[in-house]
RNA sequence: GGCGCGGUAGCUCAGUUGGUUAGAGCGAACGACUCAUAAUCGUUAGGUCGCGGGUUCGAGUCCCGCCCACGCCA
């Protein structure tokens, strides 16, 4: 039994996310904790909401409430949609909680004895009007090159051009629409992650199989430019863990917060802290401490390719640089971009399914299936109504449901809501057999490699194996001569169904188990052996006709939702 | 502009360290079957592997240049 320990990147509280987010961190890390576990390896899965930073604080005013209570509100929110895609977190935690707050001086404490972090003074944008500090972003003004009379503070959206706050003409705040600014001076702390370069670079250089989209970001900008620069770790603003050297004041630096790229990834030692506050686990420790139990912990990562710099440099930077035996991650499994329907999902602009609403028209399998079998792994990947509705109809209704519905209902009408008994296997079984060990070895392969496409096309394949088998067979026809024989098949294809039930739990764990009920299963174990795992339905067991596992999309409703998510967010 | 990832059959994609006739699923055509969610199974369909050079006995698979799409640029 080996030990693993998985973290999905954490989604930011402002609000639902939509299917790209989710098919780039949270469900294939879903699928990896749900296949480690029913392999019999010990899991902590752990996944947290991002809940610190400007836009929080705009969406809870925008909302007409005080941060913390929407922050509060919001992580209910996403907890229970998470519920409804059945992710399987041993704990979803807050990056505002109590243990990360503590967690993140600590670490802020041991960086600044290490001498790894230096205090800038610079100036910034304030707003009367606000109250606050601007981020650049905040600020909109006519760009001084273009004459665009929207560029932001940080950028000319029209002219591409990097902008400084300072350059643009009539500045004014896009909160309040204010021009009262000033140029503050403010000082800020500095990680001083080039005088870890060399150290961060030797670890991304020795890591092996990492996929090509993980360690190319890493090495772009490790050596972009003039190679990897100090990041600001630290905010002028009110929500956010307040700066600390560990348990004392730091002086000058009163008032502000840490950057929420600095706390956030601390948050996933945080949240193991607060999974064994919740009364779930005994000891976080040896999850994440070398010294205290983790050497033996594989520790897998999941994220979106714009998480990557934050994963393989930043984080490592303050676990490194702690000189802190804390266990550092193993393998970085990253995801490119999901397209929707020839553009991106947009948040912003309401474009594309998001999770509530997915939930809203599907169960959450067809969308697991989905998304999994059509994950961003190499390149960006597009979601097209259509291509949605060939493959969940194809792969699940028609090659997987429609295999256990004609095996029961076959059964049903010739021998009764039991299993069959008599006749005994022939070479055509043996070959059955034999495939079936293949296609396992070749899917418990995949999946052991987190390469999740290949992994359905490979649990698909081994669907099709089940309707060959049948096919040819044909006890339909073999009942008019032989009963005894015919008995044999249909007993080998309602194991099928059950066995089909256990490989396909980490796609489809509702679907999984309702196949599972259904057939009376008493254990749903990982066959080691997969004859064996085919006499677990002896006969004389009894069983139910499933309902419809999984039923077709039609035209209409294609249509219909290709409408109804063209636009704007309803 | 710099960098990154891609450009393979109508569609979605696989293609190991360069090597016999470039693969899968879907769609399409034809056939088989009739237990089943009008499902399933079989056969077939011939794509200048973005373009142009180069290295090699031999390149989709390496090198150079170019074009196109997407993304990132703290």
């Amino acid at each position: 039994m080996t030990r693993h320990l998985i973290t999905s990147a954490i989604p930011y509280i402002n609000g639902i996310k939509h299917l790209g987010n989710l098919v780039g961190s949270q469900l294939p890390a879903d699928l990896f904790a749900r296949y480690q576990r029913v392999r019999g390896h010990e899991v902590l899965f752990l996944c947290a909401t991002d809940e610190h930073g400007t836009p929080a604080e705009l969406a809870a005013k925008k909302a007409g409430k005080p941060v913390a209570e929407y922050c509060a509100e919001m992580h209910q929110v996403q907890a229970e949609i998470a519920r409804g895609f059945r992710l399987s977190f041993d704990h979803f935690g807050r990056s505002s909680s109590p243990q990360n707050y503590k967690l993140t001086q600590h670490f802020a404490g041991r960086l600044a004895d290490a001498g790894l972090i230096r205090e800038v003074s610079e100036k910034q944008m304030y707003s009367h009007a606000d109250g606050r500090f601007l981020p650049d972003r905040y600020i909109e003004g006519t760009c001084p090159n273009c004459g665009f009379d929207s560029a932001r503070g940080d950028q000319c959206d029209n002219c591409t051009k990097q902008l400084d706050p300072v350059d643009l003409i009539n500045p004014h705040s896009t909160i309040s629409g204010s021009t009262d600014l000033e140029m503050r001076e403010t000082k800020h702390l500095y990680l001083r992650q080039s005088a870890m370069k060399d150290q961060l670079e030797q670890w991304i250089d020795t890591r092996e199989g990492w996929p090509v989209l993980t360690t190319s970001i890493a090495k772009k900008w490790l050596n972009d430019g003039d190679g990897l620069q100090d990041r600001g770790i630290t905010r002028d603003l009110d929500w956010g863990v307040p700066v600390m050297k560990g348990d004392q004041p730091w002086p000058g630096m009163e008032g502000k917060v840490f950057y929420v790229w600095f706390d956030a990834p601390i948050e996933y030692i945080a949240c193991a802290q607060e999974w064994v506050e919740a009364g779930k686990g005994a000891d976080w420790e040896r999850w994440w401490r070398t010294d205290k139990g983790a050497a033996d912990v594989t520790y897998t990562q999941f994220m979106g390719k714009d998480n990557v710099p934050f994963h393989t440099l930043s984080f490592p930077c303050t676990i490194l640089g702690s000189g802190e035996p804390w266990k550092l991650v193993d393998y970085i499994k990253s995801f490119n971009y999901l397209n929707y329907d020839g553009g991106q999902f947009s948040t912003s602009r309401g474009r594309g399914v998001f999770m509530d609403q997915a939930l809203e028209i599907l169960p959450a399998d067809y969308w697991r299936w989905w998304l999994l079998s059509h994950a961003p792994e190499n390149s960006d990947a597009e979601f097209t109504w259509e291509n949605f509705q060939t493959s969940v109809n194809k792969d699940l209704a028609d090659v997987l449901g429609n295999f256990a519905s004609r095996v029961t209902k076959f059964c049903r009408s010739k021998f009764g809501e039991t299993v069959p008994e008599g006749g005994t296997y022939g070479p055509r079984e043996e070959a059955l057999i034999a495939a079936l060990s293949q296609g396992l070895a070749a899917y418990q392969a995949q999946m052991d490699a987190i390469e999740v496409r290949k992994a359905a096309q490979e649990l698909r394949a081994l669907w099709v194996l089940g309707n060959e088998y049948l096919q040819e067979v044909a006890p339909w026809t073999t009942i008019k001569t032989d009963a005894e024989t015919a008995a044999m098949q249909i007993r080998l294809g309602l194991n099928l169904i059950r066995l089909y039930a256990v490989l396909s739990s980490p796609f489809i764990p509702d679907a999984s188990a309702e196949l599972l009920t259904a057939m009376r299963a008493e254990g749903a174990e990982w066959p080691g052996d997969v004859a064996q795992a085919l006499q677990a339905l002896p006969a004389g067991h009894a069983f139910d006709v499933p309902e419809v596992t999984f039923r077709k999309i039609t035209d209409a409703e294609r249509e219909d939702w290709q409408v109804r998510f063209a636009g704007v967010r309803s």
